[in-house]
DNA sequence: TTGCTCCTCACGTCACGTGAGGTGGC
DNA sequence: TTGCTCCTCACGTCACGTGAGGTGGC
């Protein structure tokens, strides 16, 4: 029987005979020493079906050759297919969760347009070695917010100053807001592995990694809290919960161009 | 901001803003004439972001490089999430009745021992024409069927020798059961594209192209009766619907050395 | 000089489909 | 001679990871 009559009862291609063949899976019961051709019997169709079966549960041919081979222990075949459950049952899972996230996009255009869902991440944050002060906002909003860095940024400065110290970039955090509304803000620098004295004003602080929803925002930072909103509805439409303190990370600045800011904000989740 | 430095942003490898930068995705801002040494810009983060968060919900680069051209349209994008969403929702599907066919063929495993599970495959029949002759026997099992081939077969072969044609192989179909038990039992040999005059005992018949579920068998025909049951239990078991008259092509026969027959037993699935 | 980062190929992944280019039997 | 089947390479698929082999700046 030569290979097309074979590949017809397989029913397969004759291709894939062929690749079988090479992998060692099904090998012909004769090959013709001068044309190549390869020959089968009808006998080895049960071992085509049993590879055609396996390969049908999503088995790769490697693990397939490796139940087929001499034993086919009864064990070995249980354990595999197990195997095979569990991983299924974990790509099932992972597809779902994505299709969540597909349709939280599509929510989202729904709703917002400032703000393309499409800007958003998950990833797990820098970590951050800072140097920072502290001070209590009466509220949220640039209004309360902007007064505390224009007031801290140039002290920070001044002590990174005159300790020697190169600032890096420009980082803020945010306690979770009290009753009465007043939010703890945390100004800082990068400042790597330097070192510097603290005391009760200036601190050292090594900003944790933690699995974060970032979005980048480009533009004066004024602007800013409206992405914060939807960042914030994002994450919860997402399926997710956001805990703990937001940061932001002023990747770059312009205090004569405000329109060519990039802010990172990070909305840290769980 | 040199590769390594944009790349912990990101955060990804640089391997794959190469990557991207080949595909066009995402070019560095500027690439040195000597060196060959890449460097971007902070700005260019949102862009790498929405990349990510593309690629997040299993788009191509090929189809995220057609969203981010130009123009962002969000009819766009929204007609791209909805692709998406119904790819998933397929792919999920497919791999929800793998997972069901895989803890078959575990149940499988626990019941039985003479066919091993691993031996069924769902495929199409074969089309085959084939001249046929008919009889009614009294039930199942090889005690009612087998006189009736012992009687057909001869009859058949004379009939083609005298017409000079040559049979090929021997296929047994079976009609569905009467409330009495008796069943309708055709016999037939494959004849190819030959012509032979047909009458009330010689039909020519081409069996209709359909799934079913096939496993082969490998010995005397006598111990056939308990595979079908086997094999009416797995096609129940994994969810299906046996529907119509189940086949069987002696692949190979001896008359001499029945352990060495080969035959395949069909049977239709909805 | 020693590390560190960067560069450009190029292989490997998985199971074949699909030519390209050539040969053997009716 | 014309179809048909067979043969052996070898590329392409998808998004990179992982060397190999070499170079530039502190």
């Amino acid at each position: 029987m030569n290979i097309g009559d074979f590949a017809r009862l397989g029913p397969v291609s004759p291709r894939m005979l062929r690749h079988y063949d090479q992998l060692g899976l099904l090998q012909p019961e004769d090959v013709d020493s001068t044309t190549g051709y390869r020959s089968y019997s009808v006998r080895q169709l049960p071992r085509l079906h049993r590879i055609l079966a396996l390969r049908d549960l999503g088995i790769g041919l490697n693990e397939i050759s490796t139940v087929l081979q001499d034993n086919p222990s009864v064990e070995e075949l249980r354990g595999m297919l197990r195997l095979r459950r569990a991983q299924l049952e974990d790509t099932i899972a992972a597809e779902r969760d994505q299709l969540a996230r597909v349709e939280a996009h599509l929510r989202a255009i729904e709703r917002n347009i400032e703000m393309p869902s499409t800007n958003v991440v998950i990833k797990k944050s820098q970590p951050i070695r800072i140097a920072e002060m502290f001070a209590v906002a009466p509220g949220a909003g640039p209004a309360n917010i902007g007064p505390i860095f224009g007031a801290l940024n140039p002290q920070i400065i001044e002590r990174l100053g005159k300790a020697g110290l190169r600032p890096g970039m420009c980082v803020g955090y945010y306690d979770e807001a009290q009753d009465d509304g007043s939010i703890g803000v945390h100004v800082g620098f990068e400042i790597g592995d330097q070192e510097i004295d603290t005391d009760d004003t200036l601190k050292i602080t090594e900003l944790p990694v933690v699995d974060v929803a970032s979005a980048v925002y480009e533009g004066p930072i004024d602007e800013i809290s409206s992405w914060y909103e939807q960042l914030y509805s994002w994450v919860e439409d997402s399926g997710r919960d956001a805990t703990g303190s937001a940061r932001e990370l002023y990747l770059e600045w312009h205090d004569d161009a405000p329109a060519k800011n990039v802010t990172e904000i990070q909305i840290p989740i769980s």
